[in-house]
DNA sequence: ACCCCGATCGTA
DNA sequence: ACGATCGGGGTT
C-alpha cells in the first residue's frame, strides 16, 4: 500500500478533504480509516484558523502542502489537521473521524477522540506527512460512500458544504472486514 | 494584565 | 443542556 505524497496535499482543499476518505492514517502503532474530513480554505473562509491573518498557532496552515497542523482546543482536547494547496496559501484539512479495523468497537467519532486514540498532541505541530516515519497516510483502496454536509461546531461559514463524512449504514458495515463492496 | 472564547466531549 | 479547562489573540 504505497504511501501518500506531498502532490496529492498540494492541490484545491476541498478535493483532499473529500480524497482523504477511506485513506489510511498510521500513527503511533495504530491504523485508521477515515471517514470523516473537514476543508478549511484561505483567509476568505470566515471558518478557518487563517481568517484574520497569520498568527503564532495558524502559522504552520501557510506552510507547504503535507504538514501537519494540530491545536489544542476547549483547553483539553486535540485536533489533527493536513495542511493542502500551494505554499503561502492557508489552508487545511481537519481529520475528524476513522474506524480502527482492527478495534473496532472503538468510536473514533470527532477530532478529539480521533487525536486521543493516536496519542496525538502539539508535538506533532509542524511534522511532513509525507516523509515522516512518526505520521502518514496510505493510499488504501476503499471506496465508501461520502455525503456532504455543512462544517461542525463553527458559527461561521455554515454555508458552505465543506464536510464529508461516510454515512452511518456504511460506517457499520465497514465493520465486516473483507466486505468486498467497498473495496 | 485582563478578558473572552473556541474546528470538543462526556455527563445530566 | 452544560461544565471542564487553557492557550491564543485582542484589548486596556
Amino acid at each position: 500500500m504505497p504511501k501518500i505524497t506531498q502532490s496529492f496535499f498540494a492541490r484545491p482543499t476541498l478535493i483532499v478533504a473529500k480524497l482523504l476518505i477511506g485513506k489510511e492514517l498510521v500513527c503511533n502503532n495504530k491504523s485508521v480509516i477515515i471517514t470523516e474530513t473537514e476543508a478549511y480554505v484561505g483567509e476568505g473562509d470566515p471558518a478557518c484558523h487563517a481568517a484574520k491573518g497569520r498568527t503564532k498557532r495558524n502559522d504552520v496552515m501557510f506552510g507547504e502542502a503535507g504538514l501537519v497542523y494540530v491545536y489544542l482546543i476547549y483547553g483539553m482536547y486535540y485536533c489533527l489537521n493536513i495542511v493542502t494547496e500551494e505554499g503561502g496559501y492557508p489552508a487545511a484539512v481537519l481529520i475528524r473521524g476513522g474506524v480502527d479495523l482492527g478495534n473496532i468497537s472503538q468510536k473514533l467519532d470527532g477530532p478529539g477522540k480521533l487525536c486521543r486514540y493516536l496519542n496525538i498532541d502539539k508535538n506533532y505541530n509542524y511534522l511532513d506527512c509525507t516523509s515522516s516515519p512518526e505520521l502518514f497516510f496510505n493510499d488504501s483502496n476503499y471506496k465508501l460512500p461520502v455525503n456532504q454536509t455543512p462544517r461542525i461546531g463553527i458559527s461561521q461559514g455554515l454555508d458552505k458544504l465543506w464536510r464529508y463524512v461516510v454515512p452511518k449504514e456504511a460506517l457499520s458495515e465497514i465493520a465486516i472486514l473483507g466486505n468486498k463492496k467497498y473495496v
